[in-house]
DNA sequence: TTGTAAGCGTTATCAT
DNA sequence: ATGATAACGCTTACAA
């Protein structure tokens, strides 16, 4: 059925070793014996048996990514922005992305160890890392290439990329209390994933250097989605005093706080204000737009791209750990002209 | 470095086919020699190499999808739910899912060939097809498994998951005809893509249906992204003789839209009317919210993840030919109550 | 119950 | 310029 070196070989009465030779246009093989190998090659429709080819050679030239169970869905835009950056930055290299769904709950580590000491991938993506990622640590561990999309809080050395996400949030407070808000509340996912801990760092700063108080009351946790922001909105507008300005996690949640605001009969911008965090496309879509914390998604994905690359062939990377500057979006959802 | 059969066989000592069967728990080895040779196994940090697996068994567990160049980004959310679905199934099966983006323009052809003769690939799944798709001729050519999510005009046989645009785009036309709507416009995006193609289909029958006249200069050709239906809205609304409702070939472009129609002062579901298609998260939080035609995304990810593996199987499917019935949904963006 | 040997398709080494 | 041989790590008749 299908067309093998041995195939050729016998078709152009050579040896498995020439045809391949004159295929990898090697110099010690008659011009002859060249074309003759690469028009019956041609003719007989082979590719060569990439499986075979990595068992010789040792490498996979694959990328890995293997989805947390509890991590960003396929279909959250930010993270499919950063994926198509990785894709495409890795497909000009000749790699490919393998992506797997952990099916433990346990992170994934067994998918790790299975994919990568079965020699399946060259390196890994680690994306929405955790405070003390257990992920990290095994591939630390085991000394296997990979390349996060986030920092721990550990003190360990590995490469990652990464938006200053205490910055970004503190410039959202500083933006937001400018305006004159007092009760600032914020969404939030779990504490346990690195950028809602700096997140919540740059949260409480940007209120202390504005001279506020934070109310602990004031900050609630939910699913990083549109429904999370939605039923988190719906929780602290039912409080006593109400916050005037509702701060998410991410620009998903920040949709759902809109949609629950104006389920309420309020105005986003004028009654309360909203800001989120990425700048997804639908930020600017939106009714009112946005206000957000920019990240330069499909650009962080190629550098995590070249990164990969780089690891994956072993290479020492010149700059291991970058850390983006994120810069305030504002839109009609902080209702600038309104409050001023 | 990394630990194999022999690294055990010698460790155990007994034979690398022995300690293969052992670990595959075959029944002709003695339960000492298969306890014995699980556990050092483990200690030893053993994984199977999964790449000398394949090559043996001739087979890749893995699924692919290769990106054709102008087709649907990774950020686009109902694309996104399908893959999840997709990559959900084929999980649960142990198949991975492998991605790669064409890089030439032709579709694709070469990657098909390079991955699935390559032996790299069971099966493929096809995404966004065209009304004479020369990736689904050559996988039939080549005779390679491999499962659509969409339909061509040609009468090849083929397995495919597809929603019924047609019957959709209908549903859709007559919903707003009935608000009172004569003046109705179409973003579409290239006609070359089938269900562009039949969502004209049963916007014409719809049309026709309401005794209302197709205008051609209503139907604008655009890029199915917020931006391309922003800037086909704007083209609609600078006639001298704006349409009172827009129907878009998918939601990305309906909220464009929507945006557009708003930048130009106007009130959606009061001025003008606006529909979308697919049913992403987005259409239920926008404001206001979007009607749109509902299409299963995760379910039809979850068939086709099924299909994928059946075919890669070689097996033969019982029901290859998947229609989905559509449902409209109905929100505020044609403001039914404004309107009757 | 265990081992030997062949083979999956390819590439690298060493002869010729 | 070409070929024989071994090796990559694993599975599976077949033998013992």
């Amino acid at each position: 059925m299908t067309v093998t070196l041995k195939d050729i070989a016998r078709q152009v009465n050579r040896s498995v070793t020439t045809v391949s030779r004159a295929l990898h246009d090697y110099d010690d093989v008659s011009s002859e014996t060249r074309e003759l190998v690469k028009r019956t090659a041609l003719e007989m429709g082979y590719a060569p048996n990439v499986v075979a080819q990595r068992l010789q050679k040792q490498r996979a030239d694959t990328v890995g990514l293997i989805l947390p169970v509890f991590g960003p869905r396929l279909s959250d835009p930010h993270f499919g922005d950063v994926l198509a950056g990785v894709a495409e930055e890795i497909a000009s290299a000749g790699f490919d992305l393998l992506i797997s769904m952990a099916d433990s709950p346990s992170d994934g580590l067994d998918a790790y160890r299975q994919k990568i000491v079965g020699r399946r991938l060259d390196s890994v993506l680690v994306i929405r890392t955790q405070r003390h990622d257990q992920r990290i640590r095994f591939l630390l561990h085991r000394n296997m290439p990979f390349v996060a999309n986030g920092r721990v809080l550990d003190d360990w050395d590995f490469p990652y990329v990464d938006v200053d996400h205490a910055k970004g949030m503190w410039a959202v407070v500083q933006h937001v209390a400018e305006l004159g808000h007092q009760r600032i509340a914020f969404i939030t996912g779990s504490p346990q994933l690195t950028f809602v801990h700096y997140q919540l760092e740059g949260f409480r700063q940007g209120m202390a250097n504005a001279s506020l108080p934070t109310d602990e009351s004031q900050i609630v946790e939910a699913d990083l989605t549109q429904r999370g922001g939605y039923k988190g909105a719906q929780i602290l507008l039912s409080h006593t005093i109400p916050p005037t300005a509702i701060v998410a996690s991410n620009d998903l949640v920040a949709l759902g706080v809109m949609s629950a605001v104006q389920d309420q009969g309020l105005e986003v911008g004028r009654d309360v204000a909203v800001v989120g965090f990425d700048d997804i496309p639908m930020a600017d879509t939106s009714h009112p737009t946005l206000t957000t914390v920019h990240q330069p998604a499909a650009h962080m994905g190629q550098v995590l791209g070249q990164m990969l690359i780089s690891v994956a062939w072993g290479k020492t990377l010149t700059r291991p750990q970058v850390l983006v500057e994120p810069s305030l979006v504002i839109r009609q959802s902080t209702g600038l002209d309104l409050w001023l």
